[in-house]
DNA sequence: GTGGTCTAGACCACA
DNA sequence: GTGGTCTAGACCACA
């Protein structure tokens, strides 16, 4: 199944923005072997050299370990795992508070809100 | 500036949506007259029809009212709006506790994550 | 006149470490608009995407601005261009206490070789 | 391991300047035996008359005398290594000072930036 | 097999 | 015009 992309944005990046949440979720287990350029350019039915540039950028955030030829590894920084998943909740949390500050809630309603709703 | 639309799902229903949450916004406040389709079809750029289509959908849920040759105009049932207004809400919580769960949060970890991050 | 590459190290680091130098000796002076990268890659006589690629490492390296869609232009931070000119400047050093060393000399025997020499 | 050569020179220079090195190193160290053309090309991995040609402009330069039929020495004349050694030292620092100049680097700021890092 | 580089050329947004 | 992205495909080093 070819990993579908908005109209928005660089492919590359929504392939960073993919393989972290892979990462984050345990799909690819910290430590595991990632799968090579060739595989996942395959699998998300893009061209190698888009693939490429986007694990080029996880290595960069240092999700991802390059290992020359025998291929790469995801991260066992349990440190910077937490951290990351941290940003991307607290992104979440800002897109669902600018969401419902379109509704015409406040911080406090939303936090009130919540309380009552999720059970 | 025209309306942008997902390559998801029917631009109606898309239409229904953004027009909801302008209503529920306040950006067309209850009891006021609404645009015309063919002001609103404008506006978006969309044909005419399509933007029919819409309007008749949101007069089934109530949130416009239909005066025949006089137009339309938004509800002021009160009620019905914030109803719908609490709706909205809980989808976007939804939306915001999945993402969160991709993460490996549970509902519980998102409440407490909610009172310490959001302040 | 096409520059000249090595056959070791990728041309595009080596095109970095060309224009770095470049921007260092003040052939192009801090604050100025930078070639663009089709220019560049024409003078170099390499392909837009490799000059591309110089290009965006020296941004990251801050010694190069980018201004979107109205070109680019050399870094005017005095300080981060004295602190890269230091680098290189240590990195000949170290390449020429090497060679010394190669031929019997120690550190202090390069001190009092270059008193004596360099008049 | 085969000698590296550079695209720029003759190869046979490049021999005198390797084996030259390698003597003023003390690797072969003065009045000792020079190995034979043929194990020398062997090593270098290069035609054994093109070994002989620098062989015999480094008999010229006086580094390695010719005994006939019993092979070649390396010199043991003090002067002249201690000379041939400067010599090459003059011109790895002419290198150095050149690439410092192209930084913007005057000789005497040479010297200071020197007196400074080495140590 | 692995990752990496480079080219050629198309196409995009921005203004 | 500017920078940026993407593809297709060749080729390289490493082991």
């Amino acid at each position: 199944m070819p990993w579908d992309f908005d109209r928005e944005g660089p492919i590359y990046l929504q392939l960073v923005a993919h393989i972290e949440r892979s990462i984050l979720s345990g799909e690819f287990p910290p430590g595991e072997r990632c799968p090579s350029v060739r595989e996942l350019a395959c699998i998300a039915a893009v061209n190698p050299n888009t693939m490429q540039k986007a694990l080029q950028e996880l290595e960069r955030m240092g999700l991802v370990v390059n290992n020359r030829t025998s291929g790469r590894t995801i991260t066992d920084d349990e440190q910077l795992l937490a951290n990351t998943k941290k940003e991307l909740a607290i992104e979440q949390l800002q897109t669902f508070v600018a969401a419902m500050k379109g509704l015409g809630y406040t911080k406090e309603d939303c936090k009130t809100f919540i309380m009552k709703e999720l059970n």
